[in-house]
DNA sequence: CCTTTCAGTTAGTTA
DNA sequence: TAACTAAGTGAAAGG
């Protein structure tokens, strides 16, 4: 439970305060004055400078410099950890990993400071508006895409589609597949919804028309829309964040009908 | 130069910590007990739970959990970032970006420590044996792929290809494409040899290769490399980093070409 | 175990 | 500035 933290350590110091760490599965801060090398899929190497090193329980470790969100150096989880002094007064922290074969390794000459602990981390994490959100949003609004569009049931059936996908039926009665994508759809969105579209009327004799429905359209898929004479319809997540909200609060209130 | 630490501090001690330290733009590590909220392109809430907050002098952000090697929420270099405590004896960090409009709101009920201060860091990084780098080699000693060839100045004017590539002739005067790959070559990088190839067959009237050059080619690009009469040459980036190296430190490439 | 696809991709380069 | 592409991409899902 307790967190560990020594100021201005001993290389020696450093060592034993690491080897335990490493030992009991402890995550593990370092900061101080080191060189980086990493060999394997490329290779790369930095120079004396003072970075944060930070090490976890599942053997990743990160080597972040004072600037930049992204690491300048990393590990994935399942990395060997070892770490040792040399003659020359240096600490080496190695991180190894198989498959590939990758070796992160760090030289400290000094350290500023080691902070060493336990996390008791169980809280859930959600990602909300995914594309699976916004088909949510449309089932519930389908007015969205089209006035007048009614949802299908899922049918399965019809074939492993590989995007999040809604089956519907316009005004005139026509077969809608409307693709969904939160992000800007590009080409291969079209390649991918044509595709499936072909594939269906092989199967089904009716009139089908395929919409894409997307925050945006990526300029260079443009032509293939029309060329494909497949459709667009822009919709954005927040709009579906707040579909899914009013939906939410919606169920709250008429749960919670005269409670407030 | 002073690190300066703080165990199990008070919400408003370390409200104040922070306060200094984003005033002086200094990084900030924060660990304890929290809840994290992000709402931007997507949205996500993170519930209850001790994770570590890395808090740069660019306004970058990072929350770690104990496992994984990517942060669960991050926000990237120049973000606002504000600190302050609410009446319910929590501690709130937010650190907010515009373009895309984005938040990333941390709440604290309990702190483990918090280190800040400040890092030295100007050793320079490189990262050796890009695709680039691998043309550079190639380009140093062309035997690499095949003996006698000689590449040529490289003419832009010939298309946009959207890969690293090198225009040569073979001793028997075909003009060679070649397609660097510094990863496994997949049935991708194929297509796009191919398409190009035949972008290049309709304005040149002349007998043309196009050769694959990467660490290896993968299994199931195998039968169209056949089929498309492409050619694969095996070159290990390992090979090339050992002549850029040997080139830079003894220029001695030339006495290389023999030796493979 | 391998391949394919997605990502709050991020980041760099070029038109 | 916007579009395009690579990345030590990583991570998840499907065969």
């Amino acid at each position: 439970m307790g967190v560990s933290v020594k100021i201005n350590p001993s290389i020696r110091e450093a060592n034993e305060t690491l080897q335990t760490a490493f030992r009991s599965r402890s995550f593990a801060l370092v900061a101080g004055d080191c060189r980086v090398d990493y060999e394997g899929r490329a290779s790369s190497t930095l120079e004396w400078g003072e970075r944060i090193v930070v090490i976890k329980q599942d053997g990743s470790l990160l080597v972040h410099r004072p600037i930049g969100y992204e690491p300048v150096n990393w590990q994935p989880p399942k990395c060997l950890l070892k770490v040792w002094t040399e003659d020359s007064g240096s600490l080496i922290v190695n991180a190894t990993r198989a498959q590939p074969r990758e070796m992160v390794s760090i030289e400290f000459r000094k350290i500023m400071f080691t902070v060493t602990g336990k996390l008791d981390d169980r809280g859930d994490f959600a990602l909300h508006v995914t594309e699976e959100q916004m088909k949510q949003a449309i089932l519930t609004v389908p007015a969205l895409v089209e006035e007048g569009l009614k949802p299908l049931q899922q049918e399965k059936s019809l074939g492993a589609a590989g995007f999040t996908d809604i089956y519907a039926e316009d005004r005139e009665g026509n077969l809608v597949v409307i693709e969904i994508k939160r992000n800007p759809a590009s080409r291969d969105a079209l390649i991918q919804l044509q595709r499936y579209l072909e594939s269906l009327r092989g199967k089904i004799d009716r009139p089908l028309r395929g919409i894409v429905v997307g925050p945006e359209l990526r300029m260079n898929a443009q032509p293939l829309l029309s060329s494909l004479r497949l459709e667009y319809v822009r919709l954005a997540p927040e709009k579906c964040f707040e579909i899914l909200k009013s939906q939410r609060d919606m169920k709250l209130s008429q749960f919670l009908v005269g409670e407030r």
